[in-house]
DNA sequence: CACGATACCTGTAAGC
DNA sequence: TGCTTACAGGTATCGT
């Protein structure tokens, strides 16, 4: 589920319930999801004060006064719930804070992962050191894609795809800059020309803003971190829409498969 | 090194 | 209706 807004819609509706908030009690319902929990994760946590919530890429962060900082991965159906009616099947931890508040980190396929590590140390994380650049911060655009896209052979999709790259896009946004940008998916990278690499690097930060601003885009299993459902209707202009028109020129949205997974694109809009 | 394919695990929806 | 199959937003790892 979670791409970059959605990351970042889940951690600014944390923030709300856990900054400021002791942890009193962390339950584990089992001890692993894609990776073993740390060792006396939950002895670490209990007791410590949260200080921030943050994100870095698709991961997010959460400092404590103790200075440790939990990093979590959502993977594809992760979700933060908020004040759960029941704690169900997929709730695997279950965190309840001072001011009565309870969270379940739920995750059906359980692709998500949770670890903490030293806040100093947060940015040295294995999973965190080789990432690239934030494409909201200052240190992405023009010049950040023509260098990774020179003399690449790679499709532009998948290029766009190596979080090494840059951090934190998806399937679904990749799809969307794709095309605002004028980009077939498959285009080998060094092939793209100056223009569109332009195109692509106002239309990366301009998709990722909106979904935000509509406070993360989501299909049918994401649930904002309150617990609200309503922004399940937005819509993409390709990405899913595989025979439907094409929102500039009204051709279909054709649909192909890159390494496993679905590219969706306007073949008369994208080159 | 660059790139593609596959595995991980469960739920949902489409197809027969 | 029931059973089977395809597919899902990510990442790590293993071939070629």
């Amino acid at each position: 589920m979670p791409e970059l807004p959605e990351v970042e819609t889940v951690m600014r509706g944390l923030a709300p319930v856990w900054v400021g908030q002791r942890f009193d009690r962390v339950t584990l319902h089992r001890a692993d999801l894609r990776r073993p929990f740390p060792d006396g994760l939950g002895q670490r946590l209990t007791g410590a004060t949260v200080i921030a919530c943050r994100r870095r890429a698709k991961y997010g962060l959460v400092d404590t006064d103790r200075g440790d900082t939990m990093v979590l991965h959502l993977g594809m159906s992760g979700r933060m719930r908020v004040d759960p009616d029941a704690i169900g099947k997929h709730d695997h931890v279950v965190f309840e804070t001072g001011n009565g508040r309870v969270v379940a980190f739920n995750d059906a396929r359980r692709f998500g992962s949770l670890d903490l590590v030293e806040t100093a140390a947060a940015d040295a994380h294995p999973l965190l050191s080789g990432i690239g650049p934030e494409p909201l911060g200052p240190d992405f655009g023009l010049a950040l894609l023509a260098g990774a896209f020179a003399d690449r052979l790679a499709p532009a999709k998948a290029l766009l795809l190596d979080q090494r790259i840059i951090a934190g896009l998806g399937n679904i946004y990749v799809c969307e800059a794709l095309f605002r940008a004028g980009i077939h998916p498959a285009r080998a990278g060094g092939t793209v020309t100056k223009a569109r690499l332009k195109a692509l690097a106002a239309a990366v930060p301009q998709v990722l803003e909106e979904a935000i601003a509509a406070g993360g885009s989501s299909l049918r299993d994401h649930a904002a971190p309150d617990g609200t459902l309503g922004y399940f209707q937005k819509t993409f202009s390709v990405y899913g829409q595989e025979g439907n028109a094409c929102p500039a020129c009204a051709t279909p949205v054709e649909r192909i498969v890159q390494s496993g997974r679905s590219s969706f694109f306007c073949p008369r809009c994208q080159h």
